[in-house]
DNA sequence: CCCCAATATCAGCGTTTTGCTGATTGACTC
DNA sequence: GAGTCAATCAGCAAAACGCTGATATTGGGG
């Protein structure tokens, strides 16, 4: 009995040298590799894999929303995410989706074989820091007075989005109907609560955390 | 007579299934792997490697610069720069320090061992992609009249690079020994050749570009 | 019910950065 | 030697930044 799965990449070399891994194990057996996120539910959805190790970043359709759409599909098949950095919106996105788990590309071989089986077995998998920043948002909600949580408020989340998708800050004024010194505090306590120093530090942050997106 | 490679990628599960895809071939050795550029040259001076596979996205020393290292060094090793998308500055930046070959990271397990023999006998090799955009690249500086070329100048490409990486201006010009006048100046013709307004527009310039990169 | 803490709003004031125009020097070209 | 380009600097007004402090609103907990 094997565990049938998919790899979702975009990378062929990446893809031949993770399905290369897994042919050494009897156990797993690759039964295709997509490119993009349509071309992995098309595939599943066709050959109906236990397993779908699903690339964050792809062309045509991203990991999540694919995930998505497969699991409202063909709910019993598990999907294993796989990215780059930490990206708390991707991460929570593919949660939401209903992955079955989630590793970084920097996992060793070992894991990601123990996160196959774990997840075909009905449970879920989630890397050693996933679990740490789960823990963290946990107890960030749960904690009490002066929180050390560097979270920021709505609005605020609201106006580090348009300073990071680089429109000045009085023309966010004008936009949100507010001063521009109410902007500037706001970015001010931006800066403050996230450790950061200057407003290209906020397009990198927001970069990083995939509030906004390049091109 | 087995060629001795060594693999420099930030991410494990690359790096295992490059490593054991290449194992497949015995004319090929792996003999070490790399996480980031440092590393890189390290073990590359240690080893002796006839081939390095450089990552271009790296922490710590990116591919470009640790392939300049390098072959400062040890002029005799081959190094195949990777990379995920066509970035022209880092095609640019790899050539320029010497690499003996480019690839990118969807091409297939097949043209990766031609590459590494091709290098290994002392010759050049480009994936199909790069040799268009350096056969589109010269024939663009052929081109006479008013070009579409938005080149930047040496010290506005280094300028951009800082202003980039969030250093502020008044920082540029004390770090550079000139006028705050004069950083403006450059920073204004970046803006002008390069169809930019903003400084955020100048960061996501140089992140799409790859000139810089996040974390 | 009142107070506290958090949030969102705005002001003052000095420094820094932008935006625009123009000027000088050296180097290389034709 | 005239022309172009790169790199350097200046002036000046407008905008943005950095820091401190103030006011209004809201939503619990004592």
């Amino acid at each position: 009995m094997t565990i049938k799965v998919i790899l979702a990449d975009d990378h062929q070399l990446f893809r031949e040298g993770l399905a290369n891994l897994l042919a050494d194990f009897p156990e797993i057996e690759v039964i295709a590799q997509a490119v993009n996120g349509k071309d992995a539910i098309d595939k599943a959805k066709q050959l109906n894999p236990d397993v779908v190790i699903m690339d964050i970043n792809m062309p045509d359709l991203d990991g999540v929303e694919a995930t998505a759409q497969l699991l409202k599909e063909k709910p019993g098949i598990k999907v294993i995410g796989l990215s780059m950095h930490v990206d708390k919106p991707y991460i929570k996105g593919m949660l939401e989706a209903g992955s079955s788990g989630y590793l970084f590309k920097n996992c060793s071989y070992d894991e990601l074989i123990k996160a196959i089986q774990t997840v075909y077995s009905g449970k879920k998998y989630l890397s050693e820091k996933i679990t740490e920043i789960l823990i963290q948002e946990y107890l960030n909600k749960e904690e009490i007075g002066p929180s050390t949580s560097s979270d920021l408020t709505d609005r605020e989340s609201e106006i580090l989005k348009l300073i990071a998708e680089g429109i000045s800050v009085s023309d966010i004024s004008n936009q949100l109907f507010v001063s521009i010194k109410t902007i500037n505090t706001h970015k001010q306590h931006i800066l403050e609560k996230l450790n950061l120093k200057t407003t290209t530090d906020i397009v990198k942050y927001a970069l990083k955390k995939g509030i906004i997106s390049l091109e």
